[in-house]
DNA sequence: TATACTATAATAGTGTTACTATTATTATTG
DNA sequence: CAATAATAATAGTAACACTATTATAGTATA
């Protein structure tokens, strides 16, 4: 907990930069577009050259604090799960009863942003909405082993496992708190696609969000198991 | 399931190909060794002018079956998942009590083939693992909602439908059938991967299928309720 | 046997992508 | 003012995802 609150700013794997972005006005400027151009583009047509002619740079420029497009993505996937992990940590921290503490948890996971305050030039909800799109891209690829070992993936692994604790702390001897942590998170940003592509394939409106289903879903697991 | 059992050719949305795959010898090698290049190399690192070279035959020719290297996906897609909608159809309708029918599907939608017969030149075990590694690919794009449109999901959409139709056969007051549906299906291919790759974020092993997980998961929810 | 037609192959070419390398310019600091 | 660092400009590369055109081989029909 101390390590999240002396410092606001989220630290990410240096290995995922060349530069710092958020230590110069051109990598502030670089995320801040990146997100909007990707949120408007998709990833797939998002490239250096256009980011670079959005902002008036150019993309040799944009080179020198990103090695690849891939990493800016896993750049900004660590960037996104490490302020989930800051908001968990920080709404649960000072609550006591195991269920009450999963439920927010639960909560703050599966909602989309948009009352949180931007506390950078990272815009919150186009960042959410790029995970909804894009995060499994970051990790569907060939050289997944390999980056993992390089620490890659640590934020998001921090977070799974920081769930499944608490999944735990409310059923001690449920068998699977890691498989549900996954699936939390991972569903937590697949109905979000559903109910905006598919919705014929979730239960989930606007009105009744994600949150709750999952909710549900994880507390009926718990303390009164149906054993197959 | 009269539909399903007349033929066993899994009919597939005709705008997937230009030419039918499965009527020539080419068209068959090219699915052929088109499963097997995209599993040994991944998707992205896969094209039409390495498996012209692999086959003896021209980039060109691949052109005149598919349109495209994403439409091959797509086409895969429907495939994995007519073959799926066959299992799942054939081995349940027998089965009257609602309970069993829907254990018996999650079995089958969980569980990577291994023991079911080629009844193709389609590799069903390389094709699931392509489908664990890439299927969010085919619809993580900026065209989903055209594509949608144009019926490309009909068959994975069916199968989810087919899928919340038994869930609710066990408990009619249920009301996330279709979300819990879908994360049954996706997860199902998730924690596949997890295991494959990111063991410490799954409780799931080789020992211990998803099926089991997801199994209990999907029980527990149903008829005893915890209201959130 | 000639002809017509189809399937496939060969060849070439296009615009774009995801970079890399080199050099030039501008800004900052000692 | 010189040295250094950051950024920009320019050019180039191999590969990718195609498209277009022409050639060839095999089969079917008149």
């Amino acid at each position: 907990m101390e390590q999240l609150k002396q410092s606001v700013k989220i630290v990410i794997n240096e290995k995922l930069f060349l530069k710092d972005p958020e230590s110069s006005e051109l990598g502030r400027r670089i995320l801040q577009h990146g997100i909007q151009m990707i949120y408007d583009l998709g990833f797939e047509a998002f490239t250096f050259k256009k980011l670079g002619d959005r902002i008036g740079s150019n993309e040799s420029s944009i080179y020198r604090y990103f090695e690849s497009k891939h990493k800016f993505l896993l750049y900004l996937a660590s960037w996104y799960w490490g302020w989930m992990e800051y908001q968990l940590v920080f709404a649960t921290h000072s609550i006591e009863q195991p269920l009450e503490k999963l439920k927010i948890a639960i909560g703050i996971i599966t909602k989309p942003s948009k009352e949180d305050s931007n506390f950078s030039f990272i815009n919150h909800d186009m960042l959410t909405t790029i995970m909804i799109n894009e995060f499994s891209k970051s990790y569907l690829t060939k050289e997944v082993d390999s980056e993992n070992k390089e620490g890659y993936f640590a934020i998001y692994k921090r977070l799974v496992s920081r769930l499944a604790k608490m999944i735990q702390a409310v059923d001690h001897d449920y068998k699977n708190a890691l498989s549900l942590s996954s699936t939390v998170i991972e569903s937590g940003l697949h109905q979000h696609f559903l109910m905006d592509h598919f919705p014929s394939l979730t239960n989930c409106k606007s009105a009744t969000l994600p949150t709750l289903y999952l909710t549900e879903l994880v507390l009926n697991n718990l303390n009164h198991r149906y054993n197959v």
